[in-house]
DNA sequence: AATGTAAGTGGAAGCGCTTCCACTATAGGA
DNA sequence: TCCTATAGTGGAAGCGCTTCCACTTACATT
């Protein structure tokens, strides 16, 4: 295994010439740059980041702690489609992702060691939920970058990026307003999640702007004609109690829901849907977490990932 | 942030002692390993993974690396639910998680600098299907611990994990057979996959012990009264088949499938399926990747894990 | 009393880097 | 011509650990 010394001796240069070629500093002549890079090329040399790490300040390394103690994966598979997203932008920037999961006691705790150690992570990534977490006190007194997966609804001093779902909202209403559909109903609606909140906040703004109020479809859905199901497992019972009912889709009654989750492709009939980008939810959180410990700047950046239509056949 | 010469002073012994307690060596009198223990806590004393790994030869890290460039996380949640009962196994014996993903160029580089560096990660998770792929030729040269989740065909010297598909296909046959169907057919039958092929052959082992024939559903299900489906989208598709051709489920036609996912319990009726449980599966591959690092021995494990079934509507 | 042994301990080297500092050229200005 | 910047470079210290080696005890053996 080859080290920068080798590369040093090898090269006929000092090592600290050799590190200073590793780290793209200006300070080195362009033939000494070549004479090092073919050192290192001929060695096969790969630099340790256990070493740069431990030498300089940087790991090249990011944490991400994911709340997946309670849900199977696929019963929530949406935060593993983020999860691809920053993957790719971390690995294409040379960063590593190191795991830390929440889903024993150990989590806690090695999840603060993590930042107590200081230089195990450049950066951390986790859910907006793990924010309001007890053990979130501690990483504060670190001042190490963070980004959150979602959301946050009270100022925190902390960069979010969340789908745009107050956008989604308002454009599923819209389009099913176009379609000729004007009795809209809004179903599944949850209080307690920022993202129900904020896609029914969304239907109602477009509701209002076309002077009408807002419905919740009765037991024989006999007072609406359109329906936007909250998510898709809202829009699989919408979608049988229809059946049930006689009522002719997207005829009698229009059918949206949101995410295209395999579910809208495979039902019969299928489900227009306001398609979130989750892998680039993902991407995004990767660039600004990078950002942030690139730049080491403090300002917080508030991302909203746009979203876009996937017509199919529940609607007219 | 305390170091370990901290604590040595607190607790007025040597560096080395301290070293010594931290890694449960049996050489330190138990007056002393009190005391540093107690200038440990005093200090919130956390010892760094980065020195460690650099003096040592233990990161305390294993390195995962995810088949996930193609799929979209949820139509492929599988390998995020083996995911988590990896993290749980890891993280409860002091490990980290390093994840190394092949969805850029930049991933097989990674992956295999990871390794040439050597003490980044002491282990090595990854996906059989990686196994076989033209970069893992690269990782073999340094002899690190290897388990591949899914099982190896050929032999190759690595430990794998896996769910039982064999006892699983023989299972869902010798079920359906005890609830007294007895013209079983096998739908979705796929060479490419070695799970698929496995399940197969279950079913077919235990076909040929009851002295019948293998069967294959006509396009009227008019020759069989039960269908093992290979998988859920596969079961969806029957499902929707027999609503069709008004057959009466359970009572003209059983229907079976594998994993207990969102779909066979939210269709109408739910799905009768033999349940593999790929959290366990998961806990087992951690298992194992933790025994080979610590044990360094090299004796080759292959771990099947047992499945169970699950009981619903859609068989007598 | 002299020797041997084992348990326990501290010192120091070294893991592979980064970075500060001191140094040497080289060129430009006086 | 001499002096002074400045670009470029090498040496050495140090990041926080592990581990080898040398050393000191305390106690059992002759």
């Amino acid at each position: 295994m080859a080290t920068i010394d080798d590369v040093a001796k090898k090269a006929g240069v000092g090592r600290s010439t050799v590190s200073r070629v590793l780290n793209n500093s200006p300070k080195v002549s362009d033939k000494t740059r070549e004479l090092v890079f073919k050192a290192i090329k001929e060695l096969d040399y790969h630099p340790s980041s256990i070493a740069r790490g431990l030498a300089g300040n940087s790991t090249y390394t990011i944490g991400i702690i994911l709340d997946n103690t309670m849900d199977k994966a696929y019963a929530n598979p949406f935060i593993y489609e983020v999860l691809r997203g920053i993957e790719k932008t971390i690995y294409e920037n040379g960063y590593n992702l190191l795991l830390v999961g929440m889903n024993t006691r150990r989590g806690n705790k090695l999840a603060t060691e993590l930042i107590l150690q200081g230089k195990m992570v450049d950066g951390l990534v986790l859910q907006s939920q793990l924010i309001m977490s007890p053990f979130f006190k501690i990483i504060q007194g670190y001042n190490l970058p963070v980004v959150s997966i979602g959301k946050l609804d009270k100022k925190k001093e902390i960069s979010w990026v969340d789908i745009d779902n107050f956008e989604a909202g308002y454009m599923a209403a819209s389009y099913l307003y176009s379609r000729g559909y004007n009795k809209i109903a809004f179903e599944g609606i949850d209080d307690s999640k920022v993202f129900a909140v904020d896609r029914y906040r969304g239907y109602l703004k477009f509701i209002h702007e076309i002077g009408s109020q807002p419905l919740i479809a009765d037991k024989f859905y006999s007072d609406v004609d359109a329906i936007i199901c909250l998510d898709n497992m809202c829009a699989f019972k919408v979608l049988q109690n229809c059946k049930q009912l006689g009522k002719k889709i997207p005829e009698e009654i229009g059918i949206m829901t949101f995410d295209d989750y395999p579910l809208a492709e495979y039902l019969e009939p299928t489900i227009t849907n306001i398609d979130v980008d989750l892998f680039a939810l993902g991407s995004e959180v990767g660039k600004e977490i990078l950002r942030k410990v690139k730049e080491r700047d403090g300002d917080v950046k508030e991302i909203q990932i746009p979203v876009s239509i996937n017509v199919r056949e529940s609607t007219k």
